[in-house]
DNA sequence: GTGAAAGCGCTAACAC
DNA sequence: GTGTTAGCGCTTTCAC
């Protein structure tokens, strides 16, 4: 009723128009929208008044109207499984304000696990209102990547695989080598690995990687991988906590040092194995991968995944993308992993029979 | 060139409009929106064979055009200091979920502190591209308030404080309270408080209304507070260890439970005073707030602020004001948060007088 | 360098 | 119930 009784009164007070900033220079419409988008030859000295009709007014420009007319939207989707869990939701941080800064929206679409992966990857795509999107730890079967691609979507990954697509990885394979190698070279001969759960398929192949990197480790120093230390948690320092408490549970079993996944299950394990009465790290060597702030405090050796550097890359790179219109396919930038070796990591030594 | 070429060939096999829906099926478009908006009325038969058509072109229509001509957007936003804290992650969480299962968009705001403030409250609220929006622990000054107001977007708060909008909260000020009345209550006399850094002028206002609900129950129960006892961390694990170590370093002056506004903060408490050989709880209790999952861990008494909850349930207030067209101006709605005692937290007892 | 005019793809009055 | 007709507010040829 009210908005009946407005329409007569014509927009009240309503936002200003293009057409407000072009009458108010005594200029064309059209001419106002390249001085402002700076999308085609406008005269400097029109262009400095129109900015400044524009300033003054308060006008900012109708996103709607303006995608309609020309197909880009300033707006980018960012895909990913989770968002409260520390890596993901560091990746998203350094994605979100890349894109704030140079103006763009995130838009975000979290999977929920395998939740909402059909709808979003319907959706999202085809309604076409995403300049371009990027895909957090996700393997994109080949239809879903190619009906992103023939919608036109720049896309990049980081650490999923996407076929096709530039890929910002981490090299989890070679970080599951690196950090095993550690160990092996502090002497340790039985090693524990802790990784998250087996993948629901198409999600996050991170895990595997990594242990598919300590596998690799192990066999070729000549190390035998015991079934009982092969442990599965959910990357929760909980879950790894309760774990390792039950594997160190019996003494004569022991390994002398830990693999997690994970900088959570890491501490986990290292809190579990304390409240067992092992000192930390004689009696048991802990390695993460994450560099979460957590170890930071106890000293946690990790190696650093570089969470929001990746994301603030990914970011970059799809910006840059848009700019050059090309899709980029398939360059695929490996960020190497950054190893941080810190105080639970010890060479083997005064432990060799532990009591 | 390439589009120059193919705009010979017309729209070679770009996604199907409207209207090719409506060719499909031998009716005005205007039918077919009518029929797929769910606004306006079809006979429910044509309906059937409208969106069995629309189905099988794969029609989805285009947000923008839909929004330019319908004023709505499907499109909300979510403003908030941090991303990468597990609270507010979590809340993220909540609110993402619930709008993706509605069929919204979440635009994602990230303040980064301070650092985007004013343009994110600018920019988003000016180009009216958000149907609503969440505003998660910000002091919204009036004016800022009233813009968003006038812009006629609906809010809600968590947390915060906007004045004028409805707000769900947790009571900070009971929760520091309750805290530590439960201390008290357990015999506590010497309890030490950490709380986060002090709010930068207009944000989350979440840390002093904890110290002062602290503060009040103490003088309430008459017990003195200790300046020295009163620490400022950031929130974070590592923060709060450091600090706490220092607190405990002389055994004279040691307070016997600590309040700290965040779990994280309370944990890293906990194993400063477990690297100093001290017994938990009967050395020091500890209690702290959010449930973060790491206090499950341990067993850590907490004050649940239940933020996936809260931020699902924004999101419904939200989507339900969006329905009923009205703003919901200032209702309040203070979700009760919820104690969870745990094993950290122990009567004053075996250690009256600490070795 | 600038203006006129034709859309972008959909929704919303309003007639019928 | 359904079709017709105007737009929503901007961008973009295309002339000038």
């Amino acid at each position: 009723m009210i908005a009946r009784e407005l329409s007569a009164t014509r927009r009240p007070q309503g936002p200003p128009r293009l057409k407000d900033v072009a009458s108010k220079v005594g200029m064309s419409t059209a001419t106002v929208s390249r001085a402002l988008t700076g999308r085609g030859p406008v005269s400097p000295g029109t262009k400095r008044r129109i900015e400044a009709a524009a300033k003054e007014l308060g006008f900012v420009a109708s996103y709607h109207a303006s995608s309609l007319a020309s197909g880009r939207s300033r707006n980018i989707g960012v895909v990913l499984p989770y968002v409260d869990r520390w890596f993901f939701a560091t990746v998203l941080d350094g994605i979100a304000s890349t894109l704030t800064a140079a103006g763009y929206d995130a838009a975000l679409y979290n999977l929920q696990g395998e939740n909402f992966r059909e709808s979003v990857l319907t959706d999202f795509l085809l309604r076409k209102r995403l300049d371009a999107a990027a895909v957090v730890s996700l393997r994109l079967t080949p239809g879903e990547t190619e009906q992103l691609f023939s919608a036109g979507i720049p896309l990049v990954g980081i650490g999923g695989s996407l076929e096709g697509a530039p890929t910002i990885s981490v090299g989890d394979l070679n970080a599951g080598l690196r950090a095993t190698n550690h160990l092996i070279q502090l002497g340790h001969c039985r090693i524990a690995f802790i990784g998250g759960p087996p993948e629901a398929g198409r999600s996050f192949p991170m895990s595997s990687d990594r242990r598919r990197g300590f596998e690799r480790a192990m066999s070729t120093a000549g190390l035998p991988i015991h079934e009982r230390d092969q442990l599965v948690s959910d990357f929760t320092f909980l879950g790894a906590y309760q774990q390792v408490k039950n594997l160190l549970a019996e003494p004569e079993q022991r390994p002398t040092a830990v693999f997690a996944a994970s900088d959570e299950m890491a501490t986990g394990a290292i809190l579990a194995a304390r409240d067992l009465g092992l000192d930390v790290p004689r009696d048991l060597s802990a390695i993460g991968i994450d560099a979460h702030p957590i170890g930071g405090t106890f000293g946690l050796t990790t190696i650093d995944r570089r969470a929001r550097r990746r994301g603030t890359h990914a970011a970059q790179l799809l910006l840059r993308q848009l700019v050059s219109r090309g899709t980029g396919h398939g360059d695929h930038e490996l960020h190497r992993a950054h190893f941080i070796a810190r105080s639970w990591t010890a060479p083997l030594g005064s432990n060799s029979s532990p009591a």
